[in-house]
DNA sequence: TTGTTATTGATATTCACTTTCATCACAGCC
DNA sequence: GGCTGTGATGAAAGTGAATATCAATAACAA
């Protein structure tokens, strides 16, 4: 999983005559050992505590990095913060978002991606991503 | 219809203890009728045409109004600004979003609507609101 | 008309990035 | 190993949209 992902890396950073650097190696193997949505200012944090000389501007760098070589993503919940999550080879979810405690809740349903698929059939258009988020109370803020 | 949304602005203003004034007026003549999915520069560079002294802020304080009052809602379509858009009594609907031209269609799709419940309780969840986002390239852009 | 309170609009500030640029460090080639 | 040419880094400055500030102004009830 995370030997895959350090590949995918490693291999995307190669093709595009990029050069693999220590910043590089620690940022991927924080975020790679972390929580699964994180904000760019949550990940530059919790590397400072060992890495203090690196810079924030790099970790916004590569977080970018990750996501154009296919092993993160850019999700937007709202909060006016930018966050990444991993991504797997083949692997596609949406989202429940707690608004009372934060917690983010993955989910996969295929009948629902298979009836926007209709959707977009019906008006023509060629879906290339989408986003489908459900915001509410999880069951521990739930009143 | 434009006559609903000023009356339930106005009920709004007047249950909240708040003044009707000759901007607000004016905002909400544009507002309603304008495009369906208005960013707030583009609602107040099309009011300074005929209103060069209304201050931007004014139409940024005005739109939250109408959100809270019901008649708008504010959408986010990635692009980093926030837009608002034109809400009916017990309506709701989606988007498609072409990443080609900036067109916006809204659909309804009760199918969707119902395995996004489904989702919810399957895990637990109070759903507030949601969002579902289809990205593409509308049928004028596709190649 | 007057007094009180909300509103306005010019401006300043905030926030989350994003860019700049001088310095540094990979990596291929002697 | 030492050179050398790029790409990378990080401190700091810049950006753009949103939000706050505040003195002047406009509603509106009495
Ligand atoms: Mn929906
Ligand atoms: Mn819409
Ligand atoms: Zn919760
Ligand atoms: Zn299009």
């Amino acid at each position: 999983m995370k030997r895959a992902k350090q590949k995918i890396f490693q291999d995307y950073i190669a093709r595009q005559g990029l050069k693999s650097t220590r910043q590089r190696d620690i940022i991927l193997d924080a975020f790679l050992s972390s929580d699964r949505h994180l904000s760019i200012e949550e990940l530059y944090l919790k590397l400072r505590a060992k890495h203090p000389n690196i810079g924030y501007a790099t970790v916004y760098r590569t977080l970018k990095l990750f996501a154009e070589s296919g092993i993160a993503r850019e999700i937007h919940f709202g909060d006016g913060q930018t966050r990444y999550e991993h991504v797997s080879e083949g692997e596609h979810h949406d989202h429940l978002v707690c608004t009372g405690c934060g917690t983010i809740i993955e989910f996969e349903n295929e009948s629902i991606e298979k009836l926007q698929d209709e959707v977009a059939v019906a008006h023509g258009f060629l879906i290339k991503h989408h986003k489908l988020e459900l915001y509410g109370l999880c069951a521990k803020c739930r009143p």
